[in-house]
DNA sequence: CGCCAACAAAAAGTCAGACTTATTCATCAC
DNA sequence: GTGATGAATAAGTCTGACTTTTTGTTGGCG
């Protein structure tokens, strides 16, 4: 599922990028080149790579003389795709859903706005499927099947919209939602108003009512934040 | 302006990142390491270092005998901000310019409700006060100051909806706005509407009505929106 | 006592070359 | 035609020497 990971950089990051998008090392902190290659076993070469993309994302600035120093948390590339696992899979996975959460909750119903007037047939069939699939796998505790159509429909909706920084953000809102399927208290089964929202999602997009679609997509996305009790009941 | 340029590694990045950012090469072009070594005279190791941030930024793909590979656009971090710059600097500027724009309208109105809970009694004076700078170069062919102040009231608005991901849009939303002023045909002193708005978002945000607020934002994205033709007059 | 300039140390930056490894393509046997 | 074998290729890795920038210190001078 990771994309990274592929030669000794890539091990090198998947190991360090955590750890500093974890908060271990607080800003300010200095690392360098010399001993973090030693301790991971790589030449230096292969660690300055890995320094390059770390500073590439703003996670730490190297400059000469002083070493490699952790930049504050405010600095840092949080829509990188990287940044984000990293993050989730750390100490403030909370903190992160949270303002990824929110961050749906603004895009999303825009998103399906936009999906209304420019989804093409073959969207409005594949969403269709999508919100028949999480129907079908709404009860009886078919939570991982549920969750497979829930984050494609949300993908269509994303990419249907024809706006390509909405469409990227479909990894992300696939974090979210397998997050809370995963790590947060889901064991009974979905909220049956929520999936209705969906299939009336799907119809309206059909229909290329936007107003519509919008206003039914907020309504799903209010139900995130309540989930998260970012908005009171 | 540029946060990169320091460096070797750097100034190749400078010049490659716009190139294959502006669709120089198409999806599946292929490089070879040493050859762009060559051609921007610098050693393997630089080129290696620049060719993992492109990486890191899914604009190529690095494969063993077969060579760095461009990517398709659908799959490039194109909220790394250092691609929004260099796409904004290439020939899909408009295209990227109403992305921006449609992701401002999504995103703006709901930081300013939230920044109406969240905003801190400096923050409210910080952004009366931009207000007030705007209206002050509101008249008068004073663009440049009126553009700071837009600039640093949306920034306000962002950063003080607490939000972090909102916060890191604050860029963004300034080369938008940039890029009106600038390349736009701007001739002419700002919608003294919109000039207004901004006061009664300020208003808003201190009194602490979300609801207004957001509002009152959504009219200016509108405005925004309109001026590019996205939405109908 | 304070300030500026020269100097020395430290760490990143750069380079060149040799070697390793994975991948692909072509060839050949079956 | 299909599958195994092998050679070619380009990235990946490592090493060691050298350069450059920045910083902090030292020492001299006002």
């Amino acid at each position: 599922m990771s994309t990274t990971g592929r030669g000794l950089h890539g091990h090198v990051l998947e190991s360090l990028g955590p750890a500093i998008a974890a908060g271990e090392y607080p800003p300010g902190s200095v690392l360098r080149t010399d001993e973090l290659a030693q301790r991971f076993d790589v030449s230096r070469s292969v660690m300055r790579e890995a320094v390059r993309v770390l500073e590439s994302m703003h996670l730490v600035e190297s400059r000469r003389r002083v070493g490699v120093t952790v930049r504050p948390k405010s600095e840092w590339n949080v829509y990188d795709p990287q940044v984000i696992r990293w993050r989730l899979a750390g100490a403030d996975r909370p903190g992160q859903l949270r303002s990824l959460t929110v961050l749906r909750s603004a895009i999303e119903p825009v998103a399906a706005g936009l999906a209304a007037k420019n989804a093409t047939a073959d969207q409005c069939a594949e969403l269709t499927e999508c919100a028949l699939g999480m129907v079908a796998h709404s009860r009886g505790h078919q939570l991982e099947g549920y969750l497979v159509h829930d984050i494609a429909f949300h993908r269509v909706v994303l990419t249907a919209s024809g706006n390509e920084m909405f469409a990227r953000l479909g990894d992300v809102v696939a974090e979210v939602l397998a997050g809370r399927t995963h790590h947060e208290v889901m064991f009974e089964d979905p909220d049956p108003a929520a999936v209705t929202l969906h299939v009336q999602v799907a119809e309206a997009v059909r229909a290329g009512d936007a107003a519509r679609a919008e206003h039914l997509t907020r309504e799903i996305t209010v139900g995130a934040l309540q989930e998260l009790d970012i908005l009171a009941p």
